[in-house]
DNA sequence: CGTGTTTGACCCGCGC
DNA sequence: GCGCGGGTCAAACACG
């Protein structure tokens, strides 16, 4: 019972602490040694990706058997919660791609605008996502997560996102070279939309008419635009070689990104 | 039978 | 110090 419950943790937390140089908070010490929690310095990597409800809906309508995968990872839920503040409940979700992963993510609906689904991603830092894939049930747990989210919403889909450009730093080998590039112009070239390995699956969200991917630190800067805090970090090369792996995305995607000169702009498709 | 979901309870961090 | 809110656990249940 309670034993277990602590053993559980224990071993979780095992699993979990690749620093061992970052030992569990005192308060850990006497009861629970966990994931990290709210507020703990361990440095969790997180991302927050929106996409519109209308998505969901229509690729649960299709079956999602013709739909393209939401994410190449297997998610389990673990948890479901209502949000103080927003009518949409949170369902708090566990990769099980492989044993002993980390990585979470959230699903929510936005509460700035219901028509859109908030995901956020959140792992371990320099935790490796599991080799192996399960696309099957992640493209089915996915689905059926936003899918309950788009249910809470109830709302009627429409496309709108906000978008930021970075014109100052416009390099030329921006040049999409990919379909993924055509999608996310200048998402190779630099640290913008910085995305760690933990998060090529990204790239298979579920983005059939548009999708955002809200770098939400500049949300910070802009006065909290956005209802997630994310941290951004740097693009290495064996990211890019996963989102070598990402599929085709949208004609109608944006791409948040940050920029220090420029305000957000609003684009709607 | 294995895996995933639901749901109530528990725990912790943070704000007041 | 206390209460609130968020995050997680785990038993029970559902499903393929």
């Amino acid at each position: 019972m309670v034993n277990s419950k602590i053993q559980r943790r224990s071993e979780e937390n095992d699993s979990v602490s690749s620093e061992p140089e970052s030992p569990p908070s005192p308060s850990f010490n006497h009861m629970k040694l966990t994931s990290p929690r709210k507020g703990t310095k361990r440095p969790m990597q997180k991302r927050v990706v929106s996409i519109p409800i209308k998505d969901v809906e229509s690729s649960r309508l299709k079956g999602e058997s013709s739909a393209p995968p939401s994410d190449s990872w297997a998610w389990r839920k673990y948890g479901q919660k209502p949000i103080k503040g927003s009518p949409y409940p949170r369902g708090y979700y566990r990769c099980s791609s492989s044993k002993g992963c980390p990585a979470r993510k959230q699903v929510e609906t936005s509460r700035v605008d219901p028509t859109m689904l908030v995901i956020t991603y959140s792992c371990e830092h320099n935790h490796p996502w599991p080799a192996s894939r399960n696309n099957k049930p992640a493209a089915k747990q996915a689905a059926a997560a936003a899918a309950e989210a788009a249910e809470a919403a109830e709302t009627p889909a429409k496309c709108t996102a906000v978008v930021k450009q970075e014109p100052s730093t416009s390099h030329p080998d921006t040049e999409p070279e990919s379909g993924m590039e055509d999608s996310f112009p200048g998402l190779k070239d630099d640290s913008i939309l910085t995305t760690g390995d933990e998060f090529a699956l990204f790239g298979k969200m579920e983005t059939t008419s548009s999708t955002v991917l809200e770098s939400t630190l500049f949300a910070e800067r802009d006065n909290g635009e956005a209802d997630e805090a994310a941290v951004i970090f740097p693009m290495r090369e064996e990211d890019e070689s996963l989102f070598a792996d990402l599929g085709e995305l949208p004609e109608c995607s944006f791409v948040f990104r940050h920029q220090r000169n420029v305000g957000p702009q609003v684009g709607i498709c």
